[in-house]
RNA sequence: GUGAAAGUAGCUCAGUCGGUUAGAGCACCAGAUUGUGGAUCUGGGGGUCGCGGGUUCGAAUCCCGUCUUUCACCCCA
């Protein structure tokens, strides 16, 4: 009976596992260089854990189940709860700031389509016990600095950024009580998505009154920071938020990115999670989704019972990066094949064993070494020699029995010296085995 | 969860009006080639035509259901 792959998965061949180690890679090397440290926890949670922050709607997407001992649990759809409950049992020990990434496996029982599948990689780095918005700016500039390593310019990508505190302030100046804010935001985010006159029709209906919606509208319509002052009636909150953007964006420009950087009032983020600076990352087309989001959640901590510790977060999933990076072609020109360091051969089966023992010594010092099973000819050798990619074959034959000698030839070049045996092994670079 | 389109070899696809033993290119394997690879030529293996049911003398082809994929919604932690 053949069984299909489960629907919304991925199997990893070789090629595809290259794709997915070459990206995570990537993600380590600029975290630790951003001088964040790796965690991780379990791929399942009580199922509460994710119920916490969230309604009735995440759960249905959740994948849950029961175990033997009847505890409800869950695979991780995001791991910024295990990060809440790790940092918050070891709270009061924990050097700060707190500077932590993960590569987590997540899952999603979503509808797969374009850029959005069931089972995923997603990049996180979160700054936990820093008020200043320093943190959120280092934060997006480490995002900027992996998008930036990969190739990808300010042509390609744009970080569009803006804040909660900024958006409250404003919905409150113009009169929206506190408690409409949250249904305000889901509606906000939808902006860009949705036609504009069904935009403005949708936020008449919301608000109540023309003038509101007007001049909601207005500051949504801002282009710059600047023009925030003449678009609404500044307050003391607002001027507040605008200084926080303000240094936002100049600490990025002193950090030599701030041509990915745009200030976009538009970014509001779905849920009622974020509290101050907020941003994701778009291709230049929009025609993708998102490829990272990520902002401030101060009542994160404490939302998981801790104390009232201040965070900021940024997630990049694996499938839109991929989508994009192909469509750019830095995918193929970046990604190394498979190399085989040498494929040792024989010219004559007297000197099956010598291959033997000669692919163990290049094996016990580090390089790669494959030799073929087939007992055929020089030419079937050389033939699967370069079917694996290697850079140099070692043949072994009549000089072999004659002086010691190894014919090493060159794959790339095609040529071909003899060497003494002893010579070659005590001449080989030491590497890590 | 809603709507639309598609599904034939590992991949990309052809397959006439419903008619005999379902094809091609690429990939894979082998030979040409027992001291020199990538190329070329020749040959070979590989199919429950997604699955199940129906109509028919006869179904890859028509109908229904179902699964999967893709796209658009919903949602996006």
């Amino acid at each position: 009976m053949k069984i299909p792959p489960v629907k919304g998965t991925r199997d990893f061949y070789p090629p595809e596992m290259a794709v997915r180690n070459w990206m995570i890679d990537g993600w380590k090397k600029v975290s630790v260089r951003n001088g964040f440290e790796e965690y991780d926890g379990p791929i399942f949670e009580y199922l509460k854990m994710f119920q916490i922050k969230s309604g009735d709607e995440i759960v249905e997407q959740l994948f849950s189940l029961q175990d033997r001992g009847g505890r409800d649990l869950a695979i991780r759809p995001e791991i910024t709860p295990t990060l809440a409950r790790m940092v918050n049992q070891q709270i009061n020990s924990l050097p700060r700031p707190i500077k932590w990434f993960s590569v987590p496996r997540l899952c999603r029982a979503e509808r797969p389509q374009k850029g959005r599948l069931r089972e995923f990689f997603q990049w996180n780095i979160d700054i936990i016990g820093v008020d200043s918005s320093v943190a959120d700016a280092e934060l997006i500039f480490t995002t900027i600095d992996y998008l930036r390593m990969v190739g990808l310019t300010p042509k390609d990508i744009q970080i569009r950024i803006s804040s909660r505190k900024l958006l409250a302030a404003v919905l409150l100046s113009v009169g929206i009580s506190e408690d409409d804010l949250d249904v305000l935001y889901a509606l906000l985010d939808k902006k860009t998505k949705l036609p504009a006159e069904t935009f403005e029709q949708m936020l008449l209906e919301k608000v109540g009154e023309q003038a509101k919606a007007d001049e909601i509208s207005s500051f949504m319509a801002v282009a710059s920071i600047d023009e925030i002052g003449q678009a609404v009636t500044m307050d003391s909150d607002i001027e507040r938020a605008v200084v926080e953007l303000e240094t936002v964006f100049a600490s990025l420009a002193v950090m030599g990115v701030a041509e990915y950087c745009v200030f976009d009032p538009s970014i509001v983020r779905g849920l009622a999670y974020y509290t101050g600076i907020v941003f994701e990352v778009h291709g230049a087309t929009g025609e993708l989704r998102a490829i990272a989001g990520g902002g401030r959640y101060d009542n994160l901590l404490r939302d998981f019972g801790g104390p009232a510790i201040s965070a900021t977060g940024m997630g990049m999933g694996d499938c839109v990066l991929e989508l994009l990076l192909r469509e750019k072609g830095l995918l193929d020109s970046q990604l190394g094949k498979r190399r085989l360091d040498y494929f040792v051969t024989f010219a004559d089966k007297l000197f099956g064993g010598t291959m033997y023992e000669v692919a163990a010594e290049l094996r016990s010092r580090g390089y790669s070494a494959n030799f073929s099973y087939k007992l055929g000819g020089l030419s079937k050798q050389l033939k699967e020699a370069s079917a694996q990619n290697a850079a140099k074959c070692i043949i072994i034959g009549q000089e072999f029995a004659e002086s010691n000698q190894l014919a090493i030839k060159d794959m790339t070049t095609g040529e071909q010296e003899l060497v003494d045996y002893g010579a070659f092994l005590s001449g080989l670079e030491p590497r890590d085995t």
